[in-house]
DNA sequence: CTGAAAGCGCTTACAG
DNA sequence: CTGAAAGCGCTTACAG
């Protein structure tokens, strides 16, 4: 029924060793010889079985994208640069979902499930326990972390805690002095996850400027969703409704900041004001103000550097990337007193 | 270095035709003999070759995700929701992206990208003509389709028609008489594309009530996401400034409406009424009024009928969800005049 | 530049 | 219930 290797060897009369290195543009083939599996290939609608190659050859060209939830607009989009980076090389994308949240009783991660299925891994925005790094190591491929950083490998992403610096500046800069932040959940063995740096950014920022920057300043999530930051923004305007702006560890969370604070009469921009983080595709039309970060940059990057570890190029390497701020509505003056 | 099937079997002292069988659960194999085999394979820490084991059975696994844009919400949800549902039967999930733009030169779906890599595929709101549907059906693969649906295969979406008209009767309950529509791109090839659909059902529906269905009420764009619907409500709004209300064929359009509605000085909900259509994660914050269909539910669901298929059920199905109107703040009484 | 042959690590009739 | 052996379709030293 399909055509193999051998079919192509006969009707080139060739042997199939030198069907398989003309085919894959191996060096040591003449150029009639080529030109002949070529045609014959073509005559026969040859294409290989790629699990063949992979147990011939021990590589199986597809690439596993680790991350916690592609409904998330951050990782839906690194994920799309990636995976056509990573198809414009020729390479498949795997992908493996890992929730983040980080309960006692999360799933990990564990390297059977991917095991023999791909040359390297991209791991999003995932801090992987020492469990899961030794869980990872076993995998035997090369990994490039985005967003997070880990220990020993590949990174790509940007400078979390200037991103904070940059937005908590901006606030400062109109004169507001009571700053909240909603922040992500942070995690002691964890110090240099996203979430922890930008909450550390918020609070350096406010202690430079000498403004008040204590805990009931600082209300953390779970995930970091809209609805997450929606209730988190109705917590902290109970405890503290002196607050005149809010800085939002991500742009879902703050739409839902901007949301809680509508929702109390008040006004966004005036009575509160709302900064995120992120630069989502949709923050433009919610009005949102906020540090943008290159996401899609980020996917083609990560993508860029894996390859690069597939083919031999195993040194550790770090991308970082500027951010950028955008101002739009949701961020004014503090209101006259 | 990596333990085989063969050490396994040398450990328990039995064949590798055993071991195979008892680790797969499949019958024919003496409880003895099987917990002998388990103890064995745990022993050694082994994990089969997912590609020699592919290879041997002709089954790969995996399940091929083709869908047109993954940073766009709809199809990041049904993404995840799938992979999850792939993931905990035993399946790798394969995105493919292939951009849904309609042109001439546009980019078409390939067998040979996937073939011998996936046991089934889903494929996300994508047309296929003639040419790629032969390709397809070469793949040798059942396919289920969601959101499009498509001659001959399984289909897992909305009622579009009812949902335009859902959207639409709503409006026009609150008094609307010149109601606008934000199209996605239409084909003639494709009567049955969710866009072309939604569309009728907004025609259909002014014209049961006697109300202006022209074409100059209806803008179309290529791909509905939120800066084309900004671009095509500004479009709109020039050629007829007697709209009271828009009609969007999805979330994120209604998203780029609103944004244009306000920045020319108007009130939405007041001046121009926006409702859209899918239920967006951040329509909530938003304020978005809209029809939402069950996202996630459809992830669901086409996994779960992508797999019965791979175990043999071939039969075509058809998984129709209903959908909900949900109010928030962008929809209004049309102003008095 | 080219070929014969072993090998990748499983699964699956087939035979017992 | 179990095993010997062929076979899945390639790739890759090795030899020439």
């Amino acid at each position: 029924m399909t055509v193999r290797i051998e079919d192509v060897a006969r009707l080139s009369g060739v042997s199939t060793a030198t069907v398989s290195r003309a085919l894959r543009g191996l060096p040591g083939v003449g150029g009639r010889t080529r030109e002949l599996v070529f045609q014959a290939a073509k005559a026969l609608g040859y294409t290989p079985s790629p699990t063949a190659s992979s147990l011939a050859s021990g590589r199986t060209h597809s690439i596993g994208l680790i991350q916690p939830d592609m409904s998330r607009w951050f990782f839906s989009t690194v994920l799309e640069c990636a995976e056509q980076t990573f198809r414009r090389a020729g390479y498949d994308a795997l992908v493996y979902s890992l929730p983040d949240y980080l309960g006692p009783d999360r799933q990990r991660f564990k390297a059977r499930d991917l095991v023999g299925k791909v040359d390297a891994v991209l791991v999003l925005s995932l801090f992987f326990d020492r469990q899961e790094e030794a869980e990872l190591h076993s995998l035997g491929v090369p990994a490039v972390f985005v967003s997070v950083r880990q220990e020993g490998y590949s990174h790509v992403g940007i400078d979390d805690e200037q991103a904070a610096a940059q937005a908590c500046r901006h606030l400062i800069t109109l004169g507001h002095k009571t700053i909240g932040h909603l922040s992500g959940q942070t995690n002691d063995l964890c110090p240099f996850a996203p979430t922890q740096r930008r909450r550390d950014g918020w609070k350096q920022t406010l202690q430079r400027f000498n403004l008040e920057c204590s805990d009931s300043l600082d209300e953390a999530v779970t995930i970091m969703t809209a609805s997450n930051g929606y209730l988190a923004t109705n917590r902290l305007l109970d405890r503290r409704p002196d607050v005149t702006a809010i800085l939002a560890s991500s742009d879902e969370m703050a739409m839902g900041a901007v949301q809680a604070i509508r929702e109390r009469g008040l006004t966004v921009g005036g009575d509160v004001s709302v900064i995120g983080i992120d630069g989502h595709d949709l923050g433009r039309p919610f009005g949102l103000t906020t540090v943008a970060q290159p996401v899609r940059k980020q996917g083609v990057a990560a993508a860029e550097v894996a390859l690069k570890a597939v083919e031999g190029d195993l040194a550790q390497k770090t991308v970082i990337f500027p951010t950028s701020l955008i101002e739009r509505t949701t961020v004014g003056p503090p209101p006259a007193r």
